[in-house]
DNA sequence: ACCTGAACACCGTTCAAGT
DNA sequence: ACCTGAACACCGTTCAAGT
């Protein structure tokens, strides 16, 4: 992990490595953890020479929280019914999320994921919304609030400690919280189908 | 904005003064505007000054987020049927954040506030449950969905632009995104009243 | 007890210069 | 086109030294 080269030869780093390199920053070392001069280090090259495969920091952060979505278990909108898809994929989501509990702040700063498995995600919810006959704005508010609810939910379960003061003792454990979350989605599912 | 004083010589600042400043850079300029040598700047003294005041730039942070929560609309348990109290406990703290949005990826972060405003609301969502006979656990469990539901919610519908590149021009108006939040909440809250 | 000055160990990003 | 070296303009926090 040390910079031996003279300007002008390279390193044969690409993007993907950049972006292979965030990721395991990010999962090891928390948010905190992924920083363009640590990915550098990583990589053994100079934080400048990751300027020539990504734009900037944030567009690293993107590609990375997009990625780890292709984890997530998504079901066959024409296999199953539309609530016991959508509870599916919005846990399985919800798990996804807290087994990587140092991203969930940055879902939340960067508003989720836009990247080409967030839209795959997208589609299919709009898909198993649309066998209910549910479309248009109704589906895009149903979308966005199971959304919120889910990532919120992640943001708020992950046990990362905030600060070591805080006495975690009578904070809720991890059943707790997932079947919490659980009852929340629910709710938010049979309102849907009244809607 | 100048220091001009020697070693010894007092600059008269209080732990009050300290998180105003605060408070006033973060509404300005955001989240990233709150840095602990900007409030030092601010109040004309060196960075190191402050850490006779505040332990940490966390402490401060929580100071300043729990203080905006006095803000907040709150109804008399007694006064309102208990899922009107709520709801309007709840759009008010949606206004409130919405109106900082700045503060809001601040009040994920650290997983809302712990201070007396937010401790006060919260006894007051316990109060408004028990009148409808929910008590223990599942009062616990319904706090925790709205609060998730709502302070997410925010986080997503707060304006600030993430990235000039993004087309905000397909993005849902704030009126928009003002019944969609209401939408869910009130899923929410008739899964709460049917639980 | 409160504050300065200076330091320590970091950041993201830019850019001339090299091949 | 890709990379180094060096810089620019920052961070949070600590701490001896001053009154």
């Amino acid at each position: 992990v040390e910079a031996s080269r003279r300007p002008g030869q390279r390193a044969g780093i690409t993007r993907e490595l950049v972006i292979a390199a965030g990721r395991e920053l990010l999962i090891e070392h928390g948010a905190a953890g992924l920083t363009m001069r640590a990915v550098a280090r990583h990589l053994a090259v100079a934080p400048g020479a990751l300027y020539s495969h990504v734009r900037t920091k944030a567009e690293l952060i993107d590609e990375v929280l997009d990625d780890l979505l292709s984890q997530v278990d998504a079901p066959d909108p024409l296999g199953t019914d539309w609530r016991g898809g959508l509870y599916g994929l919005m846990t399985s989501t919800h798990e996804v999320l807290l087994e990587h509990p140092g991203l969930v702040p940055l879902y939340v700063a960067r508003r989720g994921a836009r990247g080409p498995n967030a839209q795959r995600l997208g589609e299919i919810m709009l898909a198993l919304l649309a066998t209910q006959g549910i479309t248009g704005t109704p589906a895009r508010e149903a979308l966005r609030a199971l959304l919120v609810y889910t990532i919120g939910s992640a943001a708020f379960t992950a046990q990362t400690p905030i600060d070591p003061e805080l006495d975690d003792a009578q904070l809720p454990s991890p059943a707790e919280l997932e079947t919490n979350f659980e009852n929340g989605l629910r709710w938010l599912l049979a309102g849907i189908a009244s809607a």
